[in-house]
DNA sequence: TTCTTCGTGTCACACTCGTGTCACATCGGT
DNA sequence: ACCGATGTGACACGAGTGTGACACGAAGAA
């Protein structure tokens, strides 16, 4: 398995010594894809899914920002940006783009190398960090927070695990005894109305994403897209 | 404050030129220490405490790589080597021992300057990068100091590793098990509620910004920037 | 040693808040 | 219109948590 990186520089030497390094480095772990001018690497993203983006902010054609601005609206992978000594406001206009890092010229090959690794590790543990989505719902397995259109609620226990159900089996119709059998588990011993509570509960919390959760009369719930 | 720098070089102008450039240029910021053969680099490392090497790699008596492993066993100051020209294979060899940076012969004391400056910096904000910080909360893993608002709070051993794992997960919902997996390791013969009791001395000592761990009902807690 | 102090685990009690249940309203299909 | 199924409001119980007190052991001082 190796990892697809784009390099965007327009010095010649200094892009050279980047690919040489991460060929190398790596032994076959990096797929290097490099970019010397901005229209060049416009087109590289659009037709490529990259894994890790290193990009020049100065750049002959397009800036590094809109490299940036054109990655993130396509995905979400990891980018580091390469700026002159001491520009601290472009750094943090970077920031704002959306970028994950970055390193002042002149740098130390190493340096970007370690960075690299440290931004892959992260994305890889985000990404299989179970996200759950559904239509305007997001969830968090990890870090068990619930989303409404990037708008953060707060639900209880019970809710929270009769959500991930939903969520991990959406679309699908789930009735109120399987409901029962994942989320109450040992508690089995209550009426098969507390899951029409719990969704209710869970509804009201969810405010403007409460319609995504349908009834099926007669057999249960179902979480949809819309 | 001053920067401990050892230069080792064993053309002997050079290396005078050098330790002077450095005496000059910082006005007092370098204390310089020299060293022109190997064995004399290799005590010179071990028995102080640099915060920049700049190595020769040709030297009688050890190379540059040597003295550069000698000092990456002891610590990981920033390390620039010096090659003459044409010698890119030996600089990535360089960079896989642990060098930082590299200028080739003939180079310009200016920028050998530059980069050990940028270096330093480097090195300083990485230091900095073991600063947790939460909405008022800072803390220090090497100094290990708590500050609220910048007024440092004294906390015991169980709350101050609660409180890191607290900061390095803030905004995640952390269980009693992982809490207590983390923060008691190996005493896990203990109730899930001295969780509990950790949590209530950790937020008496925190002061005004014991709000920012919430409670999370039937799952754990959670640290939140306010 | 003996006493003191401090850190920490445990228990008891109080209280909040989540949750199950019921009653009634509403809905939906036949 | 009928009846079963589901939505909704209210309420009470209890699980889950905050808090104070205490016990035990480690570390340090006398």
């Amino acid at each position: 398995m190796s990892y697809k990186v784009l390099i965007v520089e327009d010095l010649q030497e200094l892009l050279e010594a980047m690919s040489d390094f991460y060929r190398e480095k790596g032994a076959g772990l990096w797929e290097v894809v490099t970019a010397s001018d901005g229209k060049d690497a416009l087109a590289k993203v659009a037709g490529n899914d990259f894994d890790l983006m290193i990009l020049d902010i100065m750049l002959p054609g397009a800036s590094g920002f809109d490299i940036c601005k054109a990655a993130r609206s396509k995905g979400d992978c990891p980018i580091i940006f390469v700026t002159a000594l001491g520009s601290e406001n472009i750094i943090l206009k970077g920031y704002e783009t959306g970028c994950d890092d970055y390193v002042v010229k002149p740098f130390s090959l190493k340096q970007l190398y370690a960075k690299s690794l440290g931004l892959l590790k992260r994305a890889k543990k985000n990404q299989d960090s179970d996200l759950l989505s559904c239509g305007s719902i997001s969830l968090n397995k990890r870090t068990m927070l619930v989303k409404v259109n990037d708008r953060e609620v707060s639900i209880n226990a019970k809710e929270y695990f009769l959500l991930v159900y939903l969520l991990e089996n959406k679309n699908s119709v789930l009735t109120r005894r399987a409901i029962l059998e994942r989320v109450w588990k040992d508690d089995l011993d209550v009426t098969d109305r507390v899951v029409d509570t719990a969704i209710r509960r869970l509804r009201d919390n969810l405010g403007e994403a409460a319609g995504q959760i349908k009834t099926v009369i007669g057999r249960g719930y179902r979480l949809t897209e819309e």
